[in-house]
DNA sequence: CCTCGCGTTGACTGCGCTGTCAGGACCGTG
DNA sequence: CACGGTCCTGACAGCGCAGTCAACGCGAGG
């Protein structure tokens, strides 16, 4: 690595780099005004839209933009206008479906709102290390940050990070949140899963959940919980995995394991991940999904209406979540001289949808656990 | 939208936005130079890492710059370095597992060489979207970009952009290669895994084909096709899909529909999600996979261990492409100077594995079609 | 003692662009 | 013809930073 990373302990050189690395544009605008005959200023009033150029020199100027194969420096237009209209994404580095579209949604968004996008990507998701990747993202030139991190909690913005524009999307506010939040409608998901249930006589809802390292894991099990206690449901203790098929495979199993046979007769998965590992488990363990057990995943993967059984899953459009933290981002990056961060944190909730297929059915008559339905 | 869009009809203003619209970062250098009691230059020096600081000083301007919360401003950096220390990522907006997994490896490559990564997406990758694309990236200040489109021909990279620094990734190359490309072995994958098929007896190899909107997909059809041929066994017409496990189950129930009930042993999906519509389409028909038919996918993705018959499938490391992308654009980039684009286009590619699993077994005694073995 | 050379520091400049402001050309009106 | 107004154009400054070069202080060597 011959580049001088800053931060990066002192190399062992007098100042700077050798000059000579230095990679000037070919071309600059005062080649282009030359070219047309007019000033270097006609030239960025041409490119920029500016009224009050006569058409002929416009076309003059175009020509030689043409000819010269011209690019404005991003570096020098954002320095004199004190803007760069670049907007951050910090995000856990993660190939789940979810995350990966919504991301495009978020990029698309911005792109439509004249921004563009610098991603930074960060290993663990861990406190320090999201803060870091944010001030990766400012120093890279983004006005605002979108903030895709499953567990970070927005009041370690602190310090100079405190006035930064924030918009902290697909995952669930905390309490005390200090930045604005959009995210989809995880609680009224899981709450539909479990009356859907319940609605098919379901008397004892099992849950796997997902990683406590995910803030909308802890959420979708704290749903599924109150929405089984508040009908006086048995509880099961649910069996933790990681999002994984894997995961969903071994922590089935293991419930079925502790649980007696036919107690539990539906299950609620974190993801549809998850329920893919669940039916497999479910299928060596001889059990008939949906006769004897039925199964709701969450995120409407593409292939959840094509498993052998089809998935009831919860629909979560994240693309649209995306697009919606980007609106608020821009509305705080270009409203910041007004009420500036006075008010108070907004929460914006993207509706799901429960999407009805196989893998749920009516309850087995024999249902073991549970109480009779009163 | 009240931002000067570049390359927008002109807005009715005299010249530029009306100023107040700018933001300047609250705090500069020279501000933490005063401060801390020294010159402008001092501070870039120590936040540059340079030698010849007394480390007396050098401490007082760091204490200067944490309690300013002072960050350097990328805009004038850049424009005085002349370099940005940014590549662009240009590719096609999709949430498929591959793509997403490929980004990620790219972003953190970045990152590790000390690179920020500034992402646009095209909607539908045609030749023209993609070259603004590459325009995009190079005004928002790439120095190089990276084309994750699946089927982009670097021919097109003609006038202004041909001097770019390109690296094409995950696509299999085009004759008459225009950029420097990295992929996976497309070829090797799939030849292994008709290898694999026939090795178990199978004679009547079909196969589930990708959009021909995607380089690779015609890639691994035409190798496919090449395998079968080579060995002198029956050519089944393959169906189309675009890589969802709806196309797949239709592609499969078509071809069942088509030819005579026992013919086809063996299907190569060309990814995994077709594959799982696949199954789903087999079962429906009353096949058993792999007793009736055997199947193999292409991608690994997580949960393909996962599905109720574990998916014999080909792993392509595509975070491993996404970061030999990166080293090789970061060589062009930096190696500029040299031999210039006078090397012809370099074509790397990235070992595949067969992963073999449970849905590919022994060629039914019965089987109808093909002709016997030779 | 002076000189030399090194380590350390700062004044100045300019990167490429846009905002400001002033000036010229041209129109219509008094 | 003079005058004000409109339209178009260019000279100039300066955004925040790093490169250049000169100057300073100080210890070693002559």
């Amino acid at each position: 690595m011959t580049t001088t990373d800053p931060g990066a302990p002192a190399p062992a050189v007098v100042d700077g780099p050798p000059s000579g690395e230095r990679r000037a544009p070919v071309v600059v605008m005062t080649d282009v005004a030359r070219a047309a005959g007019v000033s270097q200023k006609t030239v960025s009033r041409v490119l920029n839209g500016s009224a009050h150029v006569r058409p002929e020199v416009r076309e003059r100027v175009r020509r030689a933009v043409d000819e010269l194969g011209y690019r404005r420096n991003a570096a020098a237009r954002a320095l004199v206008r004190g803007r760069t209209h670049v907007i951050g994404v910090v995000g856990l580095r993660s190939a789940l479906y979810g995350v990966s579209q919504h991301v495009m949604g978020l990029e698309r968004a911005a792109q439509a709102s004249g921004y563009g996008v610098v991603v930074v990507s960060t290993a663990t998701g861990e406190a320090d290390e999201v803060l870091r990747g944010v001030e990766r993202a400012l120093e890279l030139g983004a006005e605002g940050v979108v903030l895709v991190e499953p567990y970070f909690d927005t009041r370690a913005l602190r310090g100079p990070l405190a006035g930064t524009p924030v918009v902290a999307a697909a995952r669930s506010a905390h309490e005390g949140q200090r930045a604005w939040t959009v995210d989809a409608d995880q609680v009224g998901g899981v709450e539909e899963a479990v009356e859907h249930l319940v609605d098919l006589g379901h008397r004892c809802i099992g849950h796997l959940a997902g990683p406590t390292t995910w803030r909308s894991a802890l959420v979708r099990e704290r749903t599924w919980r109150a929405a089984v206690e508040a009908r006086g449901l048995a509880v099961v203790e649910p069996v933790r995995g990681d999002w994984s098929a894997r995961s969903g495979y071994e922590a089935t199993c293991e419930l079925l394991a502790r649980e007696p046979r036919g107690r539990v007769t539906a299950l609620v998965a974190a993801n549809d991940h998850m329920a893919v590992g669940a039916m497999r488990a479910l299928a060596e363990a001889g059990l008939s999904v949906p006769d004897d057990v039925s199964l709701v995943g969450f995120d409407d993967v593409p292939e959840a209406a094509y498993l052998p059984v089809p998935l009831t899953t919860v629909r979560q459009d994240l693309a649209l979540v995306g697009e919606r933290a980007v609106a608020s981002l821009v509305e705080l990056v270009e409203g910041h001289g007004r009420a500036d961060a006075g008010d108070e944190p907004r929460l914006d909730v993207v509706p799901v949808e429960l999407r009805v297929r196989s893998s749920t059915g009516p309850a087995p008559r024999a249902a073991g656990g549970g109480r009779p339905p009163t």
